[in-house]
DNA sequence: ATTGGCACTCTAATAGTTCGAGTGCTAAGG
DNA sequence: CCTTAGCACTCGAACTATTAGAGTGCCAAT
């Protein structure tokens, strides 16, 4: 067990570390907070702090800094949750107020994280796991290449355009909309592929081949629905923010070119609605995250489904705002989506 | 006029300066290129050269830099396009081959062309001034909300869903619906506005509420097409440019964010097809775009419409190589829409 | 016009020095 | 047993000095 007054030490080392960026020594710790203690008292706790592997110095005889654990114990145990301001309270408000589809709505949110926090933001669209379908469509575009919208009833619209082997009359293309529509119309995504089998027996042999076509492409958008999408904002902080990742910030801008790796790195980290879930440095499994720290919270789309939304930044963060801000911005967009 | 050896010795200058980032002296351009002459003539040809703004000193007796007027006489007059390889028109032709609808190609697009020319590339969607109206679709989507579906015969496709005043029958809707499509159908995006205009006479009194919400909400899709998108790629390979930005990244990472200052550069320079246009540094309106080049050239969809597509850089970029890749990109990118 | 020669300039690299913040340890005091 | 003053020690940052070398500009000779 680590003594109270041990754990206000390291308080204090990442709040000031935090604000200042320098290696903290015992002598400006103690002149900038009244422990009721001498410098060397406090060298012992540092020791100790540095014994339990949660502040480390950089060179020998120089100020101290927190490590990865250190933080983890400063978020999990120390760090109070700082309430937001009444001014940044409203600026959300202001910001969500006029809702309008669910892309719009998200794309407010991202830049409002970003500006927020000062940290790349990065917004998961709701997986749609539950949603059913409202509205499906087959439109021919040319010759013999068609568009295939989907609609949910959770506000998501998707579409895709493919091309047939051969050409199609007009009314074979409204019969087979009919017949996909039938079945599809209403029920949930889940049940989407399971329900299109079933009908391939009454196709007409001469349109089993555009049926294929359609079912595969149809397939291919519910999928989409499941391998999620995310958006970002604030990429222009991580120059500001550059000096604080040692070697360069190449990995963080891989890692938003290549949303795949973010929606695993986001997928993983799976934090309930309405609780911030951390990952501090080297406990990203991607290695050359070691100086980042990610942090995300679930929010909810219309009661049911779950997704992420979060910050990417250096280690050395705030994190009280930030949990704050990451906080209130995952509540607000659920109370925004819930209507 | 400039001497022709003097001229061979700029464009010795800009070639070495990009291979190596150092200032070129006298004496290590006289080793490299076999100019019949001594390294005291190509110092008078030097002075000539900083005379006529072409080169800079750093610093009293340092090697010399090109300017911006040096890159530009370079991209001018001596930057022979270097023929792009094989390996390279082999990877273009792969990567265009599987020709799906618009959104996927220009995505792939992109990012090829950040590949090739290893700078952050980006793409503006066709504006589609030309473009007529395919299909145009009403669907309630909840209670009192409607989307608005419009596909142009480009291949765009663009919805967006908005709030009615108050509830509305279905028929009525689908009557709204056959109205607007009466008229909008197969004309082109920018009658639109007058054609919609010319039925309002017609309209029920009953439903001239949301006859105007669906007239607005048409005419702002069809003003988007306007107010022209652009995607970017290659990002990532700031982190590796950025000892080449002098001061920070900020600037062109911000460029990025906010994509309206991207399009007024790009549409500015308004490239004609197969020509590609080149600002450096400074001839940048934006003044902390100094240390950065832009380099797009316009493409044509269908035939008719022409918009843009380029990278961006530092100055210190390779000119020859980079206006091959551009150049190449857009044809192929011409050919792949044309069918 | 070209060139070799030469004095001059300035940067980058290296090394030496000092300063001070910070540490760890010990011995004494509550 | 915890705390503290004292002290020797370490090490980086900052400053200075010096040197080496690449490069320039100019002039007189070809």
């Amino acid at each position: 067990m680590i003594p109270d007054r041990t754990l206000e030490v390291l308080r204090a080392i990442v709040q000031d570390y935090i604000a200042s960026k320098e290696p903290i020594g015992s002598k400006s710790l103690v002149e900038r907070h009244s422990f009721g203690v001498s410098a060397a008292t406090i060298r012992n706790d540092m020791a100790y702090l540095e014994d339990e592997n949660l502040i480390t110095a950089p060179h020998t005889s120089s100020g101290r800094v927190p490590t990865d654990k250190g933080y983890r114990l400063f978020v999990d145990r120390l760090g109070e949750v700082k309430p937001i301001s009444s001014a940044e309270k409203l600026a959300i408000e202001s910001f969500m107020t006029n809702s309008a589809d669910l892309d719009e709505v998200l794309s407010k949110t991202v830049r409002l994280l970003a500006q927020l926090t000062n940290q790349v933001a990065m917004v998961q669209y709701p997986t749609l796991g539950r949603a059913s379908v409202r509205h499906f469509d087959l439109i021919p575009v040319s010759d013999r290449r068609v568009l295939l919208i989907l609609v949910t009833d959770s506000g998501r619209i998707q579409q895709h355009v493919f091309e047939l082997a051969q050409l199609i009359a007009e009314e074979s293309l409204l019969q087979l909309r009919g017949l996909f529509g039938s079945v599809v119309l209403g029920s949930e995504l889940s049940k989407v592929s399971s329900l299109v089998s079933e009908i391939r027996p009454k196709i007409a042999p001469e349109l089993l081949a555009p049926f294929e076509l359609i079912r595969i492409n149809l397939l291919d958008i519910v999928d989409a629905n499941r391998q999620e999408k995310i958006i970002l904002a604030g990429a222009s902080n991580l120059a500001r923010l550059e000096e604080d990742f040692p070697g360069s910030i190449t990995p963080v801008l891989e890692a938003i070119e290549e949303q795949v790796v973010l929606l695993k790195l986001v997928s993983e980290m799976q934090a309930e609605a309405h609780s911030v879930s951390v990952r501090i440095g080297q406990e990203n499994q991607l290695s050359n995250f070691s100086n980042a720290t990610v942090m995300v919270s679930g929010y909810e789309n219309q009661g049911s489904e779950i997704a992420q939304l979060g910050v990417i930044g250096p280690t050395r963060m705030d994190y009280s705002s930030n949990i704050a801000a990451v906080n209130a911005i995952a509540r607000y967009l659920t109370k925004s989506l819930g209507n």
